[in-house]
RNA sequence: GCCCUUGUAGUAUAGCCCGGUCUAGAAUUCGGCCCUGUCACGGCUGAGACGCGGGUUCAAAUCCCGCCGAGGGCGCCA
């Protein structure tokens, strides 16, 4: 069967009438007015319409929406509202039908259910407010990857089947490894540190993995994570690359993705920078004089990152946290060994990223691992690095998925994810 | 782990609160017929549903209980 295609479909123009063509996509929409016949095509590039008549018309036999069709044709003008011109179809092959009933209607005129489209997500991908999402996923993803190849970073890739617990914290998937007990990553953070020994600056953009059962609209099982390490850097080094990505990537999609946005219903806007920067200190004062009161060491509940979202709305830093509440491998200030070099990027209420700068003297890490009842030597492995001489460094992670629903101005990960994991959903 | 909401054709919904009017309604989709410029084409026509199991009642889509599914929130966590 030849399916070959002479054009795609954003390649025709009204410059070519009379001009034979082929191409080929999925059928859109198709109304039959008797002897004539119009239907409407996709392929990724575009919609084209095309127009039957005569004796053609006993080519669309059998022929429905959402069959995938590789069509002949004469480019003509269009008398069409959206179109300037249209293909004349002189030879319409069906490579392959669309059996009803389709399980979501996948031209989005009656949206559907979250759970039907996510249980039929390759479907779900001829919804163009879906497709959308996805293509934008796919710019987001460019753009980052350009703002730090131009910055020197080194794109690597770390191990998701690991052989001890990383950092502690959120629960791991445990798994069996021929016969041992081995866990899928929460986090690349020993690999990337390790890193910086002879790659300098690296980055990982990848799926990481938490047991937690959390049911929101902002937690996965499986997420996608953006992660920088870089020597020679503080932390707020790395607050300036995480700034200029957000700025980088909204810029970015707000120029390539007219279309998209207009399927989507929502305007990307460049934030402001640079963003607002805010102590934890600060922050507790912010809290205390809107009557929230919390001692110093307390984490920020989820209900106080609302109340602090409302002051600063949109992208802002939360820094200088208690060194009590990170995790060990963070360094703290020399001003203040109860404060970290640490940070949060937040949006509103919304944690995307978390980073700072850390600890580069194994003695000084052995005290931090003990005092968090960690055992040192479970991180073997991970601390004869620092004997290699391990330079100072900084990074973050941030999660992808999460600036997605900010980028894109939906609320729910689900959306922006093509098959999420989370506590219930293990299909497809 | 806790709390709230919810389940009606393929899809998305009305009806439920206040049981009988439900032979479950309108839309869209799907099938058939008519239609040569549609553009959410139109007209005629057909098919298609109360998640499962108990209970209350003369009577259950409607009220109660259990199970299963779904959505959201809290907590955990990023």
């Amino acid at each position: 069967m030849d399916i070959s295609r002479t054009h795609l479909i954003e390649e025709l123009n009204s410059s070519m009438e009379g001009q034979d063509v082929l191409f080929g996509g999925w059928v859109v929409d198709l109304r039959k007015l008797g002897k004539m016949a119009f239907l409407t095509v996709r392929d990724v590039t575009g919609l084209c319409q095309v127009i039957v008549k005569g004796d053609s018309m006993t080519l669309l036999e059998g022929l429905n929406r959402q069959s995938v069709v590789r069509i002949s044709g004469k480019v003509q003008a269009s008398k069409a509202k959206d179109f300037d011109f249209e293909v004349s179809a002189i030879e319409i092959q069906i490579l392959a039908k669309a059996e009803y009933p389709l399980p979501i209607d996948p031209i989005g005129r009656l949206e559907s259910d979250i759970d039907n489209r996510l249980n039929s997500r390759a479907l779900d991908m001829r919804n163009q407010k879906t497709a959308s999402i996805f293509k934008l996923r796919s710019q987001v993803l460019a753009s980052i990857r350009e703002t730090l190849i131009n910055k020197k970073f080194i794109e690597i890739n770390t191990p998701k089947i690991i052989g001890s617990a990383s950092e502690g914290g959120a629960d791991l998937f445990g798994l069996d490894y021929f016969g041992k007990q081995a866990y899928l990553a929460q986090s690349p953070q020993l690999y990337k540190e390790q890193m910086t020994i002879g790659l300098e600056r690296v980055f990982e953009i990848s799926s990481f993995y938490r047991a937690e059962k959390s049911h929101t609209g902002r937690h996965l099982s499986e997420f996608t994570s953006v992660d920088i390490e870089a020597a020679m850097m503080d932390y707020t080094d790395v607050m300036d690359i995480l700034e200029s990505i957000v700025i980088d990537v909204f810029k970015y999609t707000s120029e390539n993705s007219k279309t998209e946005q207009q399927e989507i219903g929502h305007e990307i806007k460049v934030p402001n920078s640079p963003f607002e920067r805010v102590t934890y200190t600060q922050a507790l004062e912010e809290l205390s004089g809107l009557d929230i009161k919390i001692e110093f060491g307390e984490d920020l509940q989820d209900s106080h990152l609302r109340s602090l979202g409302e002051k600063h709305s949109g992208f802002f830093f939360l820094t200088d946290w208690p060194m009590s509440l990170k995790p060990f491998y963070i360094h703290e200030k020399d001003d203040d060994p109860t404060l970290s070099r640490s940070f949060d990027l937040q949006y509103g209420y919304l944690e995307l990223s978390s980073g700072g700068r850390r600890l580069h003297d194994p003695e000084q890490l052995k005290v931090r691992l003990k005092e968090q009842d960690l055992d040192p030597s479970s991180f073997e492995e991970h601390l004869k690095t620092f004997g290699w001489g391990m330079p100072p460094h900084s990074g973050w992670g941030m999660g992808l998925d999460r600036l997605m629903t900010v980028l894109v101005g939906i609320d729910n990960v689900r959306e922006v994810v093509l098959y999420p994991r989370d506590p219930d959903r293990l299909k497809p």
